[in-house]
DNA sequence: TTTCTTTTAATTGTCGACAATCTGATGCTT
DNA sequence: AAGCATCAGATTGTCGACAATTAAAAGAAA
């Protein structure tokens, strides 16, 4: 969950969205699931017109998929899925770290420094606990993200394209050898912006992100081979 | 207005929407004003449920801005916000550029020839009718966008920015010279395209859409310098 | 048995009313 | 007179019920 989602009026509506939407990402309601509006409404104990503008917003970031009269199914993970998402991530994350090498000042940078440090030496990712070690990186490409300074460009990567992407980790898994690499990885990308070398900072994420997309890709192609 | 926007099942919500939306665009509802439920209710003459449906599509691309229990006002146009706006743009119909250059069959290639040729030969173009010429205009980008088969992409640039692109062209003027040099760069970026010169229509569309920032850029300031 | 039609049940879309919250005006205190 | 508290009015958020549409079940015809 990102810190600064709800400023301080917090309604029903919004409740019920982030249950739903963790719910979803989090593989609690399965992909390709249909939604039931009467369900959902006894489930989380309210009426149907909150729940709906939950809906509304959860079709927003593509976890679930609406037709008109006919209802709403949660988003099926697929291959093809995949790389468009992670095509248009990598050129958007590379933008972000760009406009970050430009506009994120001194103290930020210095910030989200100590922030790897911090979580690097934390007990719980050490021992790999792949909870703390997503909360770790979402929060890392978070702050770069928030660095751009652009509105509309942290509006798309952080409330429309992100529980996507994380749906696909959670579901498919951060595994193994990738995630101390991927530290490394990020302090490169961190060193590149404090030098004010966006072009560098870009490369480096489009490679930190493309690596990510082959773990996610294998995960999926060996669960495809072995299960059909 | 986009030829595929609602399958068949068009709904009061669905119709709502189209209308706000156009009034918010044209400068009807101008920009910066509170938007009252039950007011719009009343215009339009229907319950606030699909109307709020509507609102929330609204705030989706950008048109309004909502805060929980405050309600909703329609987005002012400034300098920053057209350089933000236009910086992703760039980026992102850049992308797209790329994308169609590799997945656009040649049929679909000679369709976008087509239409500039029929748009070009127009009476009312070449009489200088804005609204043929932007109509044509964004013909053109919808066909690219469409091209690079990317589904997230497409959404973002047509469903969420792009109603937010016109706002600013259609308050802000397209004016004078830069009408033929537009259908100029278009030539430019399909013939690229059909060449599958990715780098070289990512470019082409970079430039073009920089020109026309400028072009909406200097209006604000001067209407900025002389009202103020 | 298969296919098409009809009917039925359930779901989505819409409505009007009520509750919670915010904005602005009024009056009081310092 | 300035600032704060209180209160009235209006607006947004939520609810339960009804209408319109769809999906599925049952039945009739080939």
């Amino acid at each position: 969950m990102l810190a600064t989602e709800f400023k301080d009026a917090i309604t029903a509506a919004d409740r019920v969205l982030v249950q739903i939407r963790t719910a979803i990402v989090d593989g609690e309601i399965p992909a390709g699931t249909k939604i039931s509006e009467p369900e959902l409404a006894r489930r989380y104990d309210l009426s149907r017109a909150p729940l709906r503008e939950a809906l509304a917003r959860l079709e927003r970031c593509h976890l679930i998929e609406r037709t008109p009269n006919a209802g709403a199914r949660v988003v099926k993970l697929s291959i093809e899925g995949l790389r468009s998402l992670y095509q248009l991530r990598e050129e958007l994350e590379g933008l972000a770290c760009r406009l970050a090498a430009e506009h994120m000042t001194e103290q930020e940078i210095a910030e989200v420094r100590a922030l790897l440090d911090q979580h690097l030496s934390t007990q719980r990712v050490r021992e790999g606990e792949s909870y703390y070690q997503e909360a770790g990186d979402v929060d890392f490409h978070y702050r770069v993200i928030l660095g751009s300074k652009n509105p509309y460009l942290i509006n798309i990567l952080s409330d429309e394209l992100y529980f996507l992407v994380r749906m696909y980790r959670v579901q498919l898994g951060m595994n193994g050898p990738r995630v101390s690499r991927a530290f490394d990885e990020h302090k490169a990308i961190i060193n590149a912006i404090a030098n004010r070398d966006g072009e560098l900072a870009d490369l480096l994420m489009r490679r930190h992100i493309a690596a990510s997309k082959r773990n996610i890709e294998q995960q999926l192609l060996q669960q495809g081979t072995s299960h059909g």
